[in-house]
DNA sequence: ATCAATATTGAAAATGAAATTCAATTTCAT
DNA sequence: ATGAAATTGAATTTCATTTTCAATATTGAT
């Protein structure tokens, strides 16, 4: 797409470059040290799913990213992908994106700002916002209710401006 | 429960008092008419099974909603529950919490301020919250990328001061 | 009240995403 | 190099949800 118009959406909003060497390695380094710590094993499977799930700033299914992934190393089955996906979550690098459609989703977060999704009901495009505000509120409801909080989701759903054209 | 401690947590905290007579009619019009403009039948199965979700103010998964109708009439089964439900979310008597516990759970919103959940990762309690930042930042969000907005989910996860205390 | 058209019911089967099993293979500390 | 322990991936299982279908109930018209 080379002409956007201002209320045109991309899929994600904060950033469309994609992740540096350097960045990478970090990563990798992140997810290593945390194989290392409980006593797990480092495999070319789970490097090459790391990286490929570094590459993309989607919102993958553990079958997208599985689809991709085998575009690299048609060996690799699903299970390693679903398995190592569950790994990324534990160590922090992955987390999950649920937009009431019965998928579950992955975003990596490595060097990401805390973010919330807006989805459109009718095609699934979501952009990203930022609000500080949510932060403040969890702290805030933890405390009153004795919640030790580890997170929140915050989401809003509608039609997005294509999707409202087109209704008309 | 007697004495709650002021950190006990009940499951709902806007209020615990049953629904009234008036209210109960109001949403059995609201559903009928529903059912009468879309082209369905009332039937004895329908009433029972709104009467019993009116009931109580707890999330209902579809399974926890069917036991509860099966008290009162044996015969109702378990797909006659979970298409009831489809319809009273069809008409805004119901409406779906995800969790993200992979179960779909259901509470009315007859007459029900909006609200907010806190969930417990480890026992599923939950507690609800108001935050009408939430609101305006929904406003704010769906004007800047012009969506026409319908709702919004804001959830917080963490331990509650009961599961907090057993993992010490 | 009867009728026919149409919707409902509920048991059973199907679906599909997620999770587990297990035998063969790979990793890694020694 | 060795072997204990983890990994892999195809196949299977699980389980909530959804659909199917034949029997039954509801409704509006007569």
């Amino acid at each position: 797409m080379l002409f956007l118009k201002p209320y045109m959406l991309q899929k994600r909003i904060d950033d469309h470059v994609s992740i540096s060497r350097e960045s990478l390695r970090e990563a990798q380094e992140h997810f290593n040290g945390h194989l290392k710590r409980v006593g797990l094993k480092h495999t070319g499977q789970r490097d090459t799913i790391l990286l490929t799930f570094l590459e993309t700033r989607e919102h993958l299914s553990t079958d997208e990213l599985f689809r991709m992934v085998k575009k690299r190393d048609t060996k690799i089955g699903f299970t390693t992908v679903y398995r190592t996906l569950k790994l990324l979550q534990e160590c922090g690098l992955a987390s999950e994106v649920a937009f009431h459609d019965g998928i579950a989703r992955y975003e990596h977060q490595h060097n990401r700002r805390s973010h919330h999704h807006m989805v459109c009901t009718d095609c699934s495009v979501s952009v990203e916002f930022f609000a500080p505000d949510a932060e403040r509120i969890e702290q805030e409801i933890g405390k009153k209710f004795h919640f030790e909080t580890t997170r929140h989701t915050f989401q809003i759903y509608g039609l997005c401006a294509d999707c409202k054209k087109k209704t008309k």
